[in-house]
DNA sequence: TATTTATGAGTGGTCAGACCACTTTGTAAT
DNA sequence: ATTACAAAGTGGTCTGACCACTCATAAATA
């Protein structure tokens, strides 16, 4: 007959309702919200109802609950967008290449508004890794993460984090003399924003570090 | 004393098992999930948090339930997440513009593996959306999908819609002359490999469709 | 026999009450 | 004034009970 059979869903309900509540009391950042037996005797419903609509809410990181304490909301740029994604719409492309490739669209990406945008900090990037670059002990990960921070895309750096995860690259695996020495040129020319150059010695990186696999 | 003073989430843990226990019976889309009691006995917990589970993962739009019938797996492609997210999240205009930085750095990059790798699709670009293009009725959307189907990145296909949806783009708009000349010249130049002018027109078309926001 | 109707089992939706574990606060003993 | 203890408040979980609904089956009917 009807489109949709279930014309109320309490616990949605409550949600719609929670939000409005959220709003209407100003409940700001960190706050406490009404314990839940307060909220079932305002929202008429009973307590599980209302534990539904919560913890609902709790999965998508939105609010955060402490045993003794109460209810609160979280700040929602803690949302779990980017880890529900994953859990359940990577799962299906697994395709490790389609991982990869997203991952340097990303790093890429970073790269060109760095060398575009952001004269002021390009001289982080080096001053940053300069020494432990030429001594040591440092691993692929720090350097590029800093370039995504410093592209200050932070989405972009969730996205990046989650699939260097998921891909289980060698990011952590020390550098050998080669590679030390293409970063050294490539920060050089990043710090100069050269680029294309940049990207150049990008793709020499990319293909050193693929020289067996992928 | 302890950074995560709750080191049990009973629902949490539901919700993980849940996940599990889809795989390992191989439940597919539209397909029977236990009935809530069955699920209780089986994972030896309560009802109530077996509910409190599955509630949240039908607020995600994961599954379905059905009163009297029972609850089911429901198609991936149909989650909520971006709807909810968007609603408590998107007020942040810097988050808004990390989206739009981040579904702009999958467009590129998906131009840049058209124009450099895969010669023979790209006259499929062309003749797929010649007519259309020309004569009337199309939108950006169908285009852009386009080409990230033809760059082969079936993940980065995934964040991006997902992207556009969280934006609420004006990616539905119909084209005005303008816009639709742009794209004939980005097509033909993409269609030729040219990567250096392709991104010239991109660029100026992302002027174009922001010409007042952002 | 074929069709309709009634019944009951199974399922999600909701509620109420009861504990438990934990935190906070106020009070009483020191 | 400090400490120790008790009580209240809160989330976490379980149980049992209804209700509303769907579906398959059996019974009654044509």
């Amino acid at each position: 007959m009807n489109q949709t059979n279930n014309p109320k869903k309490m616990f949605l309900e409550i949600v719609k309702q929670l939000r409005q509540l959220i709003a209407d009391e100003n409940v700001s950042v960190g706050g406490k919200l009404p314990s839940e037996r307060e909220l079932a005797e305002r929202l008429q419903v009973g307590r599980s109802t209302i534990r539904e609509a919560l913890r609902s809410l709790e999965l998508l990181g939105l609010i955060e609950t402490r045993r003794g304490e109460g209810t609160f909301l979280s700040d929602y740029r803690k949302h779990r967008l980017v880890e529900l994604l994953s859990t359940f719409i990577l799962q299906e492309s697994k395709s490790k290449e389609d991982v990869h490739i997203t991952r340097q669209a990303l790093e890429k990406d970073a790269i060109h508004t760095i060398c575009n945008t952001e004269r002021l900090y390009r001289l982080h990037i080096w001053e940053a890794f300069k020494e432990k670059l030429i001594k040591e002990e440092i691993v692929r990960e720090d350097i590029i993460r800093e370039i995504i921070i410093i592209s200050d895309n932070r989405l972009g750096l969730k996205i990046w984090f989650l699939l260097k995860q998921f891909a289980g690259e060698p990011y952590r695996e020390n550098m050998n003399l080669q590679e030390k020495s293409l970063w050294i040129q490539l920060l050089t020319s990043l710090q100069k924003g050269e680029e294309h150059q940049v990207f150049s010695l990008y793709y020499e990186w990319l293909l050193l570090i693929n020289r067996g696999d992928v």
